[in-house]
DNA sequence: GATGACGGAATGAACATTCATTCCACTAGC
DNA sequence: GCTAGTGGAATGAATGTTCATTCCGTCATC
């Protein structure tokens, strides 16, 4: 039996860490959740998220790298590039929304910190990358004519934010939207920005 | 010189603990700020604070109850209600814009404390009523056939979370949106939500 | 296969620090 | 001199972090 099985026969603690740490800095925010909260809730004892975790500032930079990583891969992944740009939309929508649908509270907490101040750096580049990249496509879909002209930020704050609004009220209420609301969310908003 | 005149004398230690703790308030949160912090920005002792406030929660309260109450003077007062809804829409807009690039901070502040755990019954209350005022507007438009049917919450979501989203980006790079990008802004969500 | 010594993961009580709140000496105005 | 109002040091509770100890799976030895 080699040493990889053998550890895989205790149940992650990483991974209960980090759940756990989610869910509460969510609920409460970074300051608002206590270290030793974390721990009761992951199962662990206290002294065992620092085996894990540097601090709690690497803690939470941990978790928001994660998230910010697999949100990425989900909405960004063999991009249509040369689809017409109603389809662009669409798809990329439909991704976020089944995103944050399956991980709301990931959703959350990624918009939650997005400016914090214990941000480390290879997070703020990452958060910047990302903005470019989003930025990028809206410029060159203005540029062929399909998209409103004006600021591109403004453009994107009013579909992120709108998008981020949807997301927080299912949220607040504990109830996931229903795919009809989902299109008629995402043609409102095309319908919004469309040239 | 009477009594109150002499209190004017002193620049007014009430006002000046509130905005010193707005502030912080918006850049570090409410757990993340410390009282002393609040009472070295206000120029005042940190047992000045309590009395003017029997506690920080209190003090949270106090300054979400003024500004959402100020926000609801300016957005509610005199409201056309028999006006037609596109310029029902626009007046509400122009108001919350208004108000919003007059006070970022009174804003984002509203936006952060929103569903805080430390808000008290007061301000549930109140955020309640505001939000079945909303409600009833919007409804009353679509019965009129004016706004797209969906779920009157969905569109509240996708309007509030727009407005939120241009706030904020201009929040982040310090510096209020042009009238005309203003102007944009809503016409872009008036074609949004409109039949 | 049984035994016991070993390594390192896990623990949670203890520590230093930070925080909200209290308290009291001091001042300014009468 | 008296009072109301103030500042900021003092206080005790709570927090993030550490560390001596426990616990457990592994493996060499028989």
């Amino acid at each position: 039996m080699s040493p990889n099985e053998a550890k895989r026969a205790v149940p992650d603690k990483r991974e209960a860490i980090l759940d756990a740490a989610l869910e509460l800095f969510v609920e409460r925010g970074f300051y608002g959740t206590a270290v030793p909260e974390i721990a009761d809730r992951a199962g662990v004892g206290a002294g065992t998220i620092y085996r894990y975790f540097d601090s709690k500032e690497a803690l939470v930079n941990s978790i928001y790298r994660a998230q910010k990583m697999r949100f990425g891969q989900v909405a960004l992944a063999d991009f249509p590039a040369t689809a017409p740009t109603r389809e662009q939309f669409r798809t990329m929508w439909m991704r976020m929304a089944k995103f944050a649908t399956a991980n709301p509270q990931a959703f959350v907490f990624m918009e939650l910190h997005h400016h914090a101040r214990y941000l480390d750096a290879e997070n703020v580049a990452l958060e910047q990358r990302m903005l470019e990249l989003f930025t990028n496509v809206v410029v060159s879909a203005q540029t062929r004519g399909d998209l409103k002209q004006g600021p591109p930020r403004l453009l994107m704050s009013i579909v992120m934010g709108a998008f981020v609004g949807v997301i927080r009220s299912c949220v607040e209420i504990a109830q996931p939207l229903e795919k009809a609301d989902w299109k008629l969310a995402e043609q409102i908003l095309w319908e919004a920005v469309r040239a």
